[in-house]
DNA sequence: GTCTATAATCGGATAGAC
DNA sequence: GTCTATCCGATTATAGAC
């Protein structure tokens, strides 16, 4: 078991970002130290400074890796057809994307506000790009008359937070399977863009 | 402008929690130190310790009290009238409570990972009476018809996770007014409780 | 009730050997 | 690329004077 020297520079990376987004969304940025990433990874303290300049830089990393990922697997993902089938296609795009990275979301959303303004504003742009794929869709949707919204940018941001919501509950043993929730949240997704009676 | 020692519990008690809840709201629970918090009072850090055992208790009431308070207001506003009223008038308190607490809403939320087992349990109760209230007043309105519902409690979170939304992005001097942001939720409230046509 | 002083520990980051 | 050792500052919490 005992551990030798030498490279593992392709390895090592990754299971720095994967220990410290792991740490990270349990106990909070602040609450970690670079000491217990070390650990967790199994090297020392001082390896880790191989891998990332300094604390802020390795935390930013992992939200803007995170935010890049999500927008090149949008991009990828066929959003074709009417309003109301892209509607349900990005609604089952989140929910699928989100719910196996409850680390990510978590940590993305809530040590914002322990970046440095520069990487704030990169991180806020790339959420930015995500919520305009989905105002396009809206948008489509009201110039076909699919849709009826009170406000579209509003809409928007309340849908993204219904949505994202849901990494918050659910649980795999739980009441309801994934497929069953995705099935609700298409039902209520469509609600929220119809016109009431 | 020489601070003198004296007596002062009635008016530190409440600054040291104001004080606490803005800093562990701006920059988190681990990153804002006991004389940070003093200092923002204007005493020294051994001071606090007469309001407090320790960080984690500090923490805890900022959390329990916010829950109690919230439950305490809600008690007393008036929820009457039909389902459907009933669910606007829910909507609208839940806006107007907690719009003016952002750092409330953001604390109790953010910290739950850093509180004690016992803790947890005792705040996560008090959310859970919040959510019985909205689930209450879903279920009057799926008896006598007045909504169509996926699944009730799915509804619930998704509602509350929404509504909840608001307090991350609403402006005071940005493009909407409180008052049309409302109108704009309480209109995307009742579809979500309408069948679609 | 607040202060000053202090105990005991832990933090990020760096230097140099291998 | 990793290790060991270390600098230096900050941390929570307590003790005792006033």
């Amino acid at each position: 078991m005992a551990r030798k020297q030498g490279s593992h520079s392709d390895i090592t990376g990754p299971k720095v970002r994967a220990a410290a987004l792991r740490l990270i969304a349990r106990h909070g940025c602040a609450a970690v130290s670079m000491r217990q990433i070390a650990a967790e990874v199994g090297v020392q303290a001082g390896a880790l400074y191989n891998y990332t300049s300094d604390k802020q830089t390795l935390l930013f990393d992992l939200m803007r890796r995170h935010m890049e990922k999500l927008l090149a697997a949008y991009d990828e993902t066929l959003i074709t057809g009417t309003p109301t089938e892209q509607l349900r296609a990005f609604t089952l795009f989140h929910i699928r994307y989100h719910l196996p990275r409850r680390d990510e979301v978590f940590v993305s959303y809530m040590e914002l506000r322990n970046l440095s303004p520069e990487n704030f504003l990169v991180v806020e742009g790339l959420r930015r790009n995500y919520e305009d794929a989905l105002e396009g869709i809206l948008k489509a949707g009201e110039a076909d008359g699919s849709f009826t919204l009170p406000d579209r940018k509003v809409t928007v941001l309340s849908l993204i937070a219904q949505l994202t919501g849901i990494t918050n509950w659910y649980r795999d043993d739980g009441r309801l399977t994934q497929e069953q929730v995705e099935d609700i949240y298409c039902d209520l997704v469509l609600r929220t863009v119809s016109a009431p009676r």
